[in-house]
RNA sequence: AGGCACGUAGCUCAGUGGAAGAGCACUACCUUGACACGGUAGGGGUCGGCGGUUCAAUCCCGCCCGUGCCUACCA
C-alpha cells in the first residue's frame, strides 16, 4: 500500500490534478452526447478584471453543482468567457494610456485607440481565466467566448436590427442621465443614487413684470434657473390663484416665462407651493414642459459647462455657476433664504460624477413588450429563484420597467448599426454596412458614432455563446441553461434582462434556475475594496491555503442569503477548512496504514448482495448505515440549493463520525492480524472513506481526487473520481436498530467519560463501571457490547444488570437517558460534591418530567395532537420517571 | 417615500408548530502509534419587546423597538 505523505501540501498537488483532467478533457461537455444536459453559462467578468471574493465564490459554487451533476451522469456543460465591458473597459485603457504614453484617447484617435485595447486584451484578458483554473473550475475551456469576438458581434447585430424592424428600437430626443465625466448617456440603472446626502434647499424670487409681486421658489440646483420657462403652481392652492397665467421676468436674461397651473407637479403643502420649472434639466420638468408646451432651454453642454444660453454665466463649470447665480441673485436681493435639505444626487455607476439630466439624442429599447413574457415566465414557475424571495424584487422591477437608453457615446463595444444619410436624412439599420440609403438610395451614407450598452451584448449570453442566430446543435442541447448563479446586485442589469432576450428570440427562459448569492464582504460587514484596504486576494488564498479550503469555506458560509445579508468572510474560515483537509488527509494515511492483506475485490463480493451477506458487527453495520445518510442528506441539500447544508453534512459524517466514532472503533479490532473479521473493518473503513471523498469532490475537487486515487479499488474502477458515480443512498444498508443500537452504545460511553472527567480520574486508570438499566432490549445491546464500552469508557470492567441493587461504595453515578452508571471508584468521593451534582441534575430531570406529566394530563392535549407526538412523549415520560427513580434511590443512599 | 428582509450562545450564522443547534471563541484535563492543524469533557441562550391564534409558539398573526438592503423625479 503506497504511503501517504505525512502532512497535507495542496500547492503541487491541486497544479497536478488540473493539468490532469484538463488532459484527459474532462471538463469538456459534448453537444451530441446522450445524456440529460446540465448547462451553466458563466457570468462573464470584465477582461479588465483579476478574480475577487465575488467572483471566487459564484464559481465555487457553479463547479459545485456542475461536478456535482457531472458525477450523477448528467451531460455537463459550463461555458466560460469574458464580457468587453465598455466604459469600464475603456476607463482602465485610457488610465493606461495616460499612465505610460501621457496622451488621451483622443490624441491617437478612434481606430488606433481600439487597436490598443484590442492589445491590452491580448495581454491582460486571460488573466482572470487563468485563475478559474487555480480555483478548480471545471469549465469547458474549448467553449470560452468574448462579447466582442466576431460571431458575438454578429448576434448583437441580429438583435438590434431585429428589434429595431419590431419597433422595439426607436431613435428619440428626451431627457437622459449624462456622465460630464465620461461624456455618455447612461441607463438609470447605471445611475447611483448616494442615500440623503445633506444638501440645500436654496429660495430665490421672480418677479412679475406687471409690478405686481413676487413667487418664491426653491431648488436643491440653484444654476439650473438658467434654463426655467416656468413657475408652476397648484391650481388650488389659494395663495396663488391669482398669479395664474401673469409673466414673470428672468434677471438675468430678461426672458418672460408664464406662471402656469400644474396639478401633477406641484405638491402645495411643499415650500412656498411654488415650483420653478427647467424642462430641459429635470425629468418632473421635462414632462411638465410636454403638457404645457413650454420652452426647451438646454443650459450645460456635455461637459457640464453652461453654453451662451447662461447669458452671463456662460463658460463657468456648473458648480461654479451655482455658486455665482446664487451670489448675484443675493446682491440683486431676491435671495430669499436657504434651509439644510437631504436628497438623493445621482452618480455616475463607473466615475462616481454627478449625473445630469440632458436633452439628447439616443437609441431606446421599448421594455414593456418584452417584460410581459418575463414577468408571465416567472409567474408560471418556467424560471425559478433561489432564494425565491427575490422572485419579488424581479416582479417590482419588471412591473415598472422602463425604456432602456442603449446607445453610449465611447468607442469601445459594438457599433450601432445605423446608417444616416446625407441626403435625405433617413435611417437605414441593416445587418451589414449599406450601399444606398434605404430611402432615397443615395450613397451618401455616416455610420452611428455611437456604441451599445455593453448589457446590449449581455443580455445574449445564455445564446450568443452557444451559437445563435445559426441554428447549432449546442442551442439545442444546453439551452434554456439548468442553472444560473450569480450576485442579486445584477438582478436587474443581467438576469432580468437575459430574460427578456430569451423569451424574444429563442421563445424559451434562458435558464430554469437562478441563484443569486449575496456579497462577500470583510468579517466586519464592510464592503471589500481597494480603496480601503480590506480586500482579501483569493490568489492569495489558494497560494497559501489551496483552493480546496477556500472553497470549502465559502460554500460553508453560502447559506439561504436572505436580503440585505452579506457573507462576512475571514480568513479564519479559510484556516478552519485547511483544518477539516488535514483531518480528512490523516484520517486517510490511518486508513491506508492498516489495509495490509485488504482484497478490494473480495469485499465487494462479499457485499454485492448487501450487508446481511457479511455477517459485520454493531460498529461496521452503524457506519455503513451513516454512510447512505449522509449520502441522502448532502444530495437532498444539493437538490435544495442549500450549499452550506451540504458542505456541513460532509464535514460532520467525516469528522464526527468517521473519525471521532468509526476509526476509534476500529483500532482495536485491526490490532489483531489474524482476526478472521479484520477485512470487514477495513472494507467498512474503504468504503466510509471512498463514500465521503466522491462526497465531498464537487466541495474539493483536488484533494479527494488525491486521497481517492490511493485508496483500493477493484479492477473496474474509474480513472478519476472525477468521472465516477455522484454516491446515491443504498437503502440495503440502512439500519436504524443498529443506528438507535449504536445511539445508546455511546451515551453511555460520553456519560463514562464525564464522569472520569469529573471525578479527575487519571487517563491511565481502568475503571470499573456498572450499568443499571431499566428494560431487557437495553440490558441485551449494552450486554452484548460491554467489550466496545470499556474499551471507548477505558475501563477495566463494565457490569450491565436489570434491578436496582445498590452499588457498592465507594461510587459516582451517572444518569445516560434511564441508564444509571455507576462509576467504582478507589477512594471515598466527596459525598458533599456527588450530593450537588445529583441534586442539581434531579431538579432538572423534575423540572422536564412535571412539565410534561402536566401536558400529559390535559385532556386537550390527549385528544388533539398527533399520535404520534403522544406516545413520543409517553416514552420520554417514563424514562424520566425511571431516571428520577435512580437519582432518589442515589441521593438517599448519600445521606 | 415605498418595497423587501432581518433581530436565536461572546462572535458569525443554521433551524423547526411538538424536549434549543453548528463553526469559531471560552474553561478543565490529556503528547493515547492517523491527526496538538489533535483528543475528551464542560460552561454559556426567558430564540428583540408586548399582545393574539393554538392542546402546544423561537416558529403563525398584529403592534412596537432596532438593523440592513433595494427601488424612487419630491421642487
Amino acid at each position: 500500500m503506497s504511503e501517504l505523505a505525512k502532512t497535507y501540501d495542496p500547492s503541487t498537488l491541486e497544479k497536478k490534478w488540473y493539468e490532469e483532467w484538463l488532459q484527459r478533457r474532462y471538463f469538456h461537455g459534448e453537444a451530441a452526447a446522450p445524456k440529460a444536459p446540465f448547462s451553466i453559462v458563466i457570468p462573464p467578468p470584465n477582461v479588465t478584471g483579476s478574480l475577487h471574493m465575488g467572483h471566487a465564490l459564484g464559481r465555487t459554487i457553479e463547479d459545485i453543482f456542475t461536478r456535482w451533476k457531472r458525477m450523477a451522469a448528467f451531460n455537463a456543460m459550463w461555458l466560460p468567457g469574458t464580457d468587453h465591458a465598455g466604459i469600464a473597459t475603456q476607463l482602465v485603457v485610457e488610465r493606461d494610456l495616460k499612465a505610460t504614453d501621457k496622451k488621451s484617447r483622443h490624441d491617437l484617435g478612434r481606430e488606433k485607440f481600439i487597436e490598443r485595447i484590442w492589445t491590452w486584451r491580448e495581454k491582460y484578458g486571460g488573466r482572470i481565466l487563468e485563475q478559474l483554473k487555480l480555483l478548480g473550475c471545471s469549465v469547458d475551456w474549448d467553449r470560452t467566448r468574448f462579447t466582442m469576438e466576431p460571431a458575438y458581434s454578429k448576434a448583437v447585430v441580429e438583435c438590434f436590427v431585429r428589434l429595431f424592424e419590431e419597433g422595439l428600437i426607436y431613435r428619440d430626443t428626451r431627457l437622459i442621465n449624462w456622465c460630464v465625466s465620461c461624456r455618455t448617456a447612461l441607463s438609470d440603472l447605471e445611475v447611483d443614487h448616494d442615500e440623503g446626502a445633506q444638501g440645500e434647499l436654496y429660495e430665490f424670487a421672480y418677479q412679475m413684470t406687471d409690478g405686481s409681486g413676487e413667487v418664491v421658489v426653491a431648488t436643491t440646483r440653484p444654476e439650473t434657473m438658467l434654463g426655467d420657462t416656468a413657475v408652476a403652481v397648484h391650481p388650488d392652492d389659494p395663495r396663488h390663484q391669482a398669479k395664474i397665467g401673469k409673466l414673470l421676468v428672468h434677471p438675468f436674461t430678461a426672458r418672460t416665462f408664464p406662471v402656469i397651473a400644474d396639478a401633477i407637479l406641484v405638491d402645495p403643502k411643499f415650500g412656498t407651493g411654488a415650483v420653478k420649472v427647467t424642462p430641459s434639466h429635470d425629468p418632473n420638468d421635462f414632462d411638465t414642459g410636454k403638457r404645457h408646451k413650454l420652452e426647451f432651454i438646454s443650459i450645460l453642454d456635455q461637459t457640464g459647462v453652461v453654453n451662451e444660453a447662461g447669458g452671463p454665466f456662460a463658460g463657468m463649470d456648473r458648480f461654479a455657476a451655482r455658486k455665482a447665480v446664487k451670489a448675484k441673485l443675493k446682491e440683486l436681493g431676491f435671495e430669499r433664504g436657504s434651509k439644510p435639505h437631504v436628497h438623493a444626487v445621482g452618480h455616475c455607476q463607473r466615475c462616481a460624477a454627478v449625473v445630469e439630466p440632458l436633452i439628447s439624442t439616443q437609441w431606446f429599447v421599448k421594455m414593456e413588450p418584452l417584460a410581459k413574457p418575463a414577468i408571465e415566465a416567472v409567474e408560471q414557475g418556467k424560471t425559478k429563484f433561489v432564494p425565491e424571495t427575490w422572485s419579488k424584487t424581479y416582479m417590482h422591477w419588471m412591473t415598472n420597467i422602463r425604456d432602456w437608453c442603449i446607445s453610449r457615446q465611447l468607442w469601445w463595444g459594438h457599433r450601432i448599426p445605423a446608417w444616416y444619410c446625407g441626403n435625405c436624412q433617413a435611417v437605414t439599420v441593416a445587418r451589414t454596412t449599406p450601399g444606398a440609403c434605404s430611402k432615397c438610395a443615395s450613397a451618401d451614407l455616416r455610420q452611428d458614432e455611437d456604441v451599445l450598452d455593453t448589457w446590449f451584448s449581455s443580455w445574449l449570453w445564455p445564446f450568443a455563446t452557444l451559437g445563435w442566430p445559426e441554428p447549432a446543435r449546442e442551442l439545442k442541447t444546453f439551452y434554456p441553461t439548468t442553472l444560473l448563479v450569480t450576485g442579486y446586485d445584477i438582478l436587474f442589469f443581467w438576469v432580468a434582462r437575459m430574460m427578456m432576450a430569451g423569451l424574444h428570440f429563442m421563445k424559451k427562459v434562458p435558464f430554469r434556475t437562478v441563484y443569486l448569492h449575496t456579497i462577500v464582504t470583510d468579517d466586519k460587514g464592510e464592503k471589500m475594496s481597494k480603496v480601503k484596504g480590506n480586500t482579501i486576494d483569493p490568489v492569495d488564498v489558494i497560494e497559501k491555503h489551496g483552493a480546496d479550503s477556500l472553497r470549502f469555506a465559502l460554500a460553508w458560509l453560502t447559506t439561504m442569503a436572505s436580503q440585505g445579508k452579506n457573507i462576512k468572510f475571514s480568513l479564519s474560515n479559510v484556516e478552519d477548512a485547511r483544518r477539516f483537509c488535514n483531518k480528512i488527509w490523516n484520517a486517510a494515511r490511518f486508513v491506508l496504514m492498516n489495509l495490509d492483506g485488504y482484497d478490494p475485490n473480495r469485499f465487494a463480493d462479499r457485499t454485492a448482495e448487501g450487508p446481511d451477506s457479511a455477517s459485520f458487527d454493531l460498529p461496521e453495520r452503524w457506519i455503513l448505515s451513516r454512510v447512505q445518510r449522509a449520502t441522502e442528506t448532502v444530495n437532498n441539500a444539493l437538490d435544495e440549493y442549500r450549499v452550506s447544508d451540504a458542505a456541513q453534512a460532509v464535514y460532520h459524517f467525516i469528522w464526527d463520525e468517521v473519525c471521532d466514532w468509526y476509526i476509534e472503533l476500529a483500532k482495536g479490532r485491526l490490532a489483531d492480524k489474524e482476526s478472521p473479521d479484520r477485512w470487514k473493518v477495513q472494507g467498512a473503513l474503504v468504503t466510509a472513506l471512498e463514500t465521503a471523498m466522491r462526497l465531498l469532490h464537487p466541495f474539493m475537487p483536488f484533494i479527494t481526487e488525491e486521497l481517492w486515487q490511493q485508496l483500493p479499488k477493484t479492477a473496474s474502477a474509474s480513472q478519476s473520481i472525477m468521472i465516477t458515480l455522484y454516491p446515491i443512498p443504498d437503502l440495503r444498508f440502512i439500519d436504524d436498530a443498529s443506528e438507535s443500537s449504536m445511539a445508546l452504545v455511546q451515551k453511555v460511553i460520553t456519560t463514562i467519560r464525564t464522569l472520569r472527567t469529573e471525578r479527575k480520574v487519571p487517563s491511565s486508570v481502568r475503571s470499573r463501571v456498572i450499568l443499571n438499566v431499566s428494560d431487557d432490549y437495553k440490558k441485551t445491546i449494552l450486554a452484548g457490547y460491554q467489550a466496545l464500552v470499556a474499551e471507548q469508557g477505558r475501563c477495566r470492567e463494565v457490569l450491565v444488570r436489570r434491578g436496582g441493587e445498590a452499588p457498592p461504595d465507594p461510587a459516582v453515578i451517572g444518569m445516560a437517558g434511564d441508564i444509571e452508571v455507576v462509576l467504582l471508584l478507589e477512594e471515598v468521593a466527596d459525598t458533599a460534591d456527588e450530593n450537588a451534582k445529583l441534586e442539581k441534575e434531579r431538579s432538572k430531570v423534575l423540572s422536564d418530567r412535571d412539565h410534561l406529566k402536566k401536558k400529559l394530563d390535559n385532556p386537550q392535549f390527549a385528544e388533539r395532537a398527533p399520535a404520534a407526538v403522544l406516545e413520543k412523549d409517553r416514552a420520554r415520560l417514563g424514562e424520566l420517571e425511571a431516571a428520577l427513580g435512580r437519582l432518589d434511590a442515589a441521593l438517599k443512599r448519600l445521606k
